[in-house]
DNA sequence: TATTGTTATACTCTATAACTATA
DNA sequence: TATAGTTATAGAGTATAACAATA
């Protein structure tokens, strides 16, 4: 995948450079890194990121509508439907109606799915924390508190 | 249950659920915002941040070649390839061969893609603000430092 | 035999716009 | 007329493996 470092580490070329000052540099190798470390948590590559937060959204969620989680996950609508799609193929998801708008779609988390979410759930606290080991405790919850403030 | 929607703001939703507590998906929101920053100053579509993340990258380093880059900007060789081809149909870079070993190849920046830097940074650094405008300056370098030390 | 860069290819993710059914 | 979801399609970004040149 990625080739190895071999005298001059990555950091310290990009210490010394324009983009070592940049937050968007540093949120999209960090992204990478997460996404790296959830894979192999994980370990089924169809299991995505954002696959498992849908399910977990939905189910923390009971009632909501396709619409008002794409917003939530800042993901398109037409993306919506492909992941909800996914997560119903597997038999983790139902999709409802909305019994006071019958053009809302409400997916309901199926007992399969709860379960799925039972098994996941420690596999990705566990990738989290391999992601922050470098950090302390104190300040994980600064990165994360300072991350939420950056959002919308 | 829950009622949907436009009282209900998406970080209201993520609050109160697993992935409010979860640093690989504020990161990935991150990362999106600061894109969207990102495009929204430079104006231009096909100038992406690791395009002239690159480019910026090899006026820091002159020398350094391709290889080194691609672990520098955590990108695949294959992909360093088509960045450099595309610096290099601009006319902001022309390739070079190292001379104590020739297949090792070295990218240089051109007047034309020094020019072109002094252009973009300025910009790059407004849509860093604005990226961080709910930030102090404090709060701002604390973030990149603790971003920093998640890498590699 | 190993490494650097290149090429071709395939694959995923996402965005766009048009369509339906409901309101 | 507007909205929620769906569908089809195209585009960008990336990864994979095979190849040529050089070491």
């Amino acid at each position: 995948m990625i080739p190895p470092s071999t005298d001059s580490p990555a950091h310290a070329v990009r210490e010394r450079a324009f983009i070592g000052t940049l937050l968007g540099f540093h949120l999209r190798v960090a992204q990478l890194k997460a996404f790296g470390a959830f894979a192999k948590a994980i370990g089924d590559p169809t299991l995505t990121p954002l696959l498992l937060g849908t399910l977990s959204l939905i189910d923390d969620h009971p009632g909501i509508n396709q619409g008002d989680l794409a917003v939530a996950l800042v993901a398109d609508p037409s993306t919506m439907v492909r992941l909800i799609d996914q997560l119903e193929k597997r038999g983790w998801v139902v999709r409802e109606t909305a019994p006071h708008d019958r053009r809302q779609t409400v997916p309901r988390v199926t007992d399969d799915g709860r379960a799925a979410l039972g098994r996941v759930k420690p596999l990705i606290r566990a990738s989290e924390d391999e992601l922050a080991a470098g950090l302390s405790e104190q300040e994980r919850d600064s990165l994360l508190s300072l991350l939420r403030r950056l959002l919308p």
